[in-house]
DNA sequence: ATCGTGTACGGTATCAATACCGTATAACCA
DNA sequence: TGGTTATACGGTATTGATACCGTACACGAT
């Protein structure tokens, strides 16, 4: 065999960071760092819906469409995304996608899962605060979270306030901030 | 060939994130997206030492002690640094690093690298994005910047629109979650 | 020598965010 | 059973953010 291609693919293995690959959201390939992020064995995940690494199923539909048209203009799409380990224990994470088929964006994609945070500090968001906190991320008003999410967007700012009030920050500015990559560990 | 071993590799290949393996400070694998990030072609990559990746030779040196401890004690090690690019233009990235040789951590590593901006490539920051920057990720208002930075805060709002248009954001709240926390580098 | 860009500042106008006041329901827990 | 929390929504009031209008100066590149 190619020394070249094991070389490629022992790299891939043992990378630092999660990584993965899908066909129309089954995972068809991953490395060691992404079962181990997610508490699986790689055997078990293999052939796998990504469905069962979020959350819920609702959250697994928000995620389909929120990428596809940056990944059919630019061919890729990066965001923070909230993951579920097998044991339950959510795990957010910085998400990168590049689609190797640009006309139908999740026809065969490579991903990457950088772990942002084991357990935020404690703080537990709820499905709502996910949602909101995505919208946030993407830049959204209130009135256009409460649009997508069909709520009154003074249920978002309710949501919005909480947050700030779980993270001990001052506004959205610098909670996204603190969402944003970890810090050096050590 | 084996196809499992295949797939692992064009994974590797196409990854939406800079990954490389060297062997004791030169480079023996990366994948596209780290040959692109730097300007370079992978075939001339190959072999060289990481040095001419780095600013300087100062800071070639600095890089190489900082996650020795942390990698000889957890196998793996994660920071923020400056790459230099073909043209000399600097790459601020996330770096992750794993060794497969933690007796000798730098004799077998594999690592990614992720730009941190890489929503516009090649924009550098001003100094005073810079420092605004650094300011709206804690939080501060247009007030509480131009306070410490001893201008009017009509300026501070002059370079925050600046930076809007810079990163094609719609908010303050989008551009954070694009940019790792800031830290001013002047 | 003009052009572009960054810097710095003033004004005005509008919308968003934040912080309060309040009510109400549903879930869970001790 | 009562206490807490999350959810959901209404009002109001204040501050902040953003987008325009304008001027001015410094600097480097073509």
């Amino acid at each position: 065999m190619d020394d070249f291609t094991r070389k490629m693919a022992q790299a891939f293995d043992a990378a630092p960071i999660g990584m993965a690959v899908s066909h129309h959201r089954v995972l068809s390939m991953c490395n060691t760092s992404f079962a181990e992020m997610l508490g699986y064995d790689r055997a078990n995940l293999l052939g796998q819906s990504f469905r069962i690494l979020y959350p819920s199923h609702a959250e697994f539909d928000r995620v389909r469409d929120i990428g596809l048209k940056a990944m059919e203009e630019q061919g890729s799409y990066s965001d923070e995304r909230m993951m579920r380990r097998k044991d339950g224990v959510p795990v957010w994470c910085r998400f990168r996608a590049r689609t190797l088929t640009p006309g139908d964006p999740l026809g065969h994609l490579v991903m990457s899962f950088a772990p942002i945070r084991d357990q935020l500090d404690g703080a537990q968001l709820t499905k709502r605060e996910r949602e909101v906190l995505s919208g946030l991320s993407r830049g959204l008003t209130s009135k256009e979270i409460g649009r997508e999410l069909g709520l009154s967007p003074r249920t978002i700012e309710d949501v919005r306030a909480r947050l700030l009030r779980k993270f001990e920050v001052k506004n959205t500015s610098e909670l996204l901030s603190r969402m944003s990559y970890a810090r050096p560990t050590s």
